[in-house]
DNA sequence: CCATTTCCGGACCGATTAGTATGGAAACTT
DNA sequence: AAGTTTCCATACTAATCGGTCCGGAAATGG
């Protein structure tokens, strides 16, 4: 059942990752067709139809695909083998160092590729949000997991702790567009941290950082 | 000297509070004249470029509105008359608040207002990251002030510090839009805040949160 | 009342937007 | 080599983009 016919004379496979990068740097709405296709090879506007069907449908596999791989920095939020603390401060410093690496646009794609839609482009925006909700609750289950372990108080304290590391995670992607670096927002990470440690139900010698 | 001659039809100030709320639901770029023009009370476009001369500059006055109004929430960072702590935690839960109120769009109009920008648009975009810049000076001076008081030891962490600071802040504007309510941020800032008084240079007792 | 000044409705500009239709050429299978 | 299938260059659509221009109307100052 091997496909017939002309093959298509562009790699779909490099399209999709310039793709990628355009809508990274600019976001959903300011990338063009012209420049889309310029950048995927000078493919003509009936090739791109014929492989991604929209810019819409193009950009949601654009998506999937940051997902499936700058974005498994964010996997160790849902490993459940990994201690909930352990989870955390490796997904910041994951997601700190890649947002910050040079080899492709800076911050993070899910944070800023459509913070600036039209009403009729909703749907993309709420593709994204959808996904940062999945972040928090990634987040969320893993304090819970760590109250449950023991290894935070179920102090009220403890339940704000998910929204301050919430905002500080989607907080990196404007700082590292802004131009900061991996070491500043890793050592940031590291103080932050301390906000964990000091939730912890008093063991023995009080946890005291620094 | 009084001007002569017909007077303008609407209300020039009404209209400009009524392009903030567009630009600020927006953005910079996917917001239209079009739509502009409408929400303006159906004004012509002979009228908009009398009184406002171009797209970009209406956003600039916009902006300028935005941060002599709302953006006021950021004053603590630069009165030195307040403790840099205080500075410090006002300016956090007064933006909490401002950004999640009801009367106006969620989020913040300097973080989310031009972060997906075509190329020649870049100017609109470095006015907002300057004025990003700005608040990241204001966090830096108030811990600088701090430590000069010997409110704060200068550690390798207290250094951290503004970084910790600006990206949580910035954060905000997208917790916000996400829907987030003023009560989780504000817990958040809580519990932020215990970072701060854990880096006080010990003085007798250790100041010990929570 | 008149002259001046300004405002504004509407037509219009070229450029660009996302997306289509067509028809010939290329590469595959048999 | 024949026949089939798919790809792609080009021309094109309708709509919208930010912005301009003109000419009549309205309100003012003298």
């Amino acid at each position: 059942m091997a496909r017939t016919g002309r093959p298509r004379a562009f790699d779909r496979d490099k399209a999709l990752e310039a793709a990628l990068s355009l809508f990274w740097a600019q976001g959903y709405e300011p990338t063009s067709l012209n420049q889309l296709k310029a950048c995927m090879g000078d493919i003509s506007p009936a090739s791109f139809y014929a492989a991604f069907g929209s810019k819409e449908a193009l950009f949601r596999e654009v998506v999937q695909r940051y997902l499936a791989t700058y974005g498994q920095v964010m996997a160790p939020l849902w490993d459940e083998t990994l201690a909930p603390r352990d989870a955390i401060e490796q997904t910041l410093r994951r997601s700190a160092r890649m947002q910050t690496a040079r080899s492709h646009p800076a911050g993070c794609l899910i944070v800023l590729g459509a913070s600036n839609c039209a009403p009729q482009n909703q749907a993309v925006q709420a593709l994204l949000a959808a996904e940062r909700e999945r972040s928090r609750k990634g987040i969320r289950a893993c304090v819970e997991r760590a109250v449950a372990g023991g290894e935070l108080a179920a102090s009220p304290a403890t339940q704000t702790l998910p929204a301050l590391l919430a905002t500080f995670l989607h907080g990196m992607a404007c700082e590292a567009r802004d131009g900061d670096g991996a070491g500043q927002l890793d050592a940031a990470i590291t103080t932050l941290m301390q906000v964990w440690d000091s939730l912890a139900p008093a063991p023995a010698g009080g946890a005291r950082a620094q």
